[in-house]
DNA sequence: ACCTGAACACCGTTCAAGT
DNA sequence: ACCTGAACACCGTTCAAGT
């Protein structure tokens, strides 16, 4: 009835992947227009000039569809991120290019950033536990290194990852915030948070 | 048609705030079994004995009803965590309080945050601007009387307010996390970030 | 294999009708 | 005033039928 490509038997069609791409690029922008209460299969298929009927027949639920939706702006910006942080001369370095980085990318990519906060406000099947363990093993690492001092890596990992989901409403919501500030306080905020102490005093 | 009661004109009749909170507590009781995305109208409904559209007559939508209990909820917790930090001597034990209140409530009330962190998580009206406009007066406070450096007591406050929103999850998805040990990692987290220099060093 | 459009079981809300 | 139960417009999913 529907193909359960991918992992499964076959590769997928070209046309299939045509097809899922296009689905997905039309829920991004229904998302990022309507909210994700009114992003219903009917407004996708409409903007997409498909049945809706298709889109049950390219993802086995919603859920699906959603997630691929998720997954594809946030592998988007792990590479952004990512680059910006592969040049740090130190832990300390990494870190701070990593909550900049964020936050900058949430400044530059309003509508991608809105609609995966749309997801992840309303259910969304958003797994941040690849990110949370990401960010776990850079300070874990940081710790082994002797730059960052003791702490649980995972329970730090899961603050700062809290703490930079709240940066993109924050930075929509309040036209006036500043994001270059909001960086640094962040930066400033969890470098006292995990540096050993009596090094030397900056900011 | 409806009852717009409350701040509109006459007060709530003895019977209508009966239903109200009826309808609230099965509400929480069937956001908490069955999760929110299953808790419909007819489920709440029927747990409380009622017909469906008895809802929609005392509520003015489901935004008002989960609204309601959302709002039920945070005012246990705000009570009881306030408590807990009035006798705080200074502003930093204050702070170690509010985060260790919270910690702990959320370990002993499983079902209330559960089903709180239910509604937040599917796009419920959950307004935390109370939330962080509470924390960054105590903040502010604290710089006023010298006890805490320089820093945005918005942006601290959200950032505090982040981290703890992740704590439900992490609490009761990890059956052996230990909540004093998270508690005090995050009061730690929170003390250095907020902290004058050079002061004093403990822990 | 790919796609449509009607049918289905559900949802929250409305509303005539009862008391 | 308070409440029911049918009706309504919607939803995501299924599926017979087309090509």
């Amino acid at each position: 009835m529907r193909p359960e490509n991918e992992s499964d038997d076959q590769p997928r069609s070209f046309i299939e992947r045509a097809r899922r791409a296009q689905i997905v690029r039309a829920a991004v922008e229904t998302i990022a227009e309507v909210g994700f209460a009114k992003a219903s299969f009917a407004r996708i298929a409409a903007r997409a000039g498909i049945s809706a009927g298709l889109i049950s027949y390219h993802f086995a639920g919603k859920d699906e569809l959603i997630g691929q939706v998720a997954a594809d702006i946030k592998e988007a910006m792990d590479r952004a991120i990512g680059e910006r942080a592969a040049g740090a001369g130190s832990y300390l370095a990494a870190l701070r290019a990593v909550i900049g980085g964020f936050v900058h990318y949430c400044a530059e990519h309003r509508a991608e950033m809105y609609a995966l906060r749309e997801i992840a406000a309303n259910g969304g099947p958003v797994e941040q536990d690849d990110a949370v363990g990401q960010l776990a093993g850079m300070l874990r690492d940081g710790q082994e290194h002797g730059e960052f001092r003791e702490f649980s890596p995972r329970l730090m990992a899961l603050t700062l990852n809290a703490a930079l989901e709240a940066v993109p409403r924050e930075l929509y919501s309040r036209a006036d915030t500043d994001a270059a500030a909001y960086a640094d306080e962040l930066a400033s905020t969890f470098e006292r948070a995990v540096r050993r102490e009596g090094l030397r005093r900056r900011g």
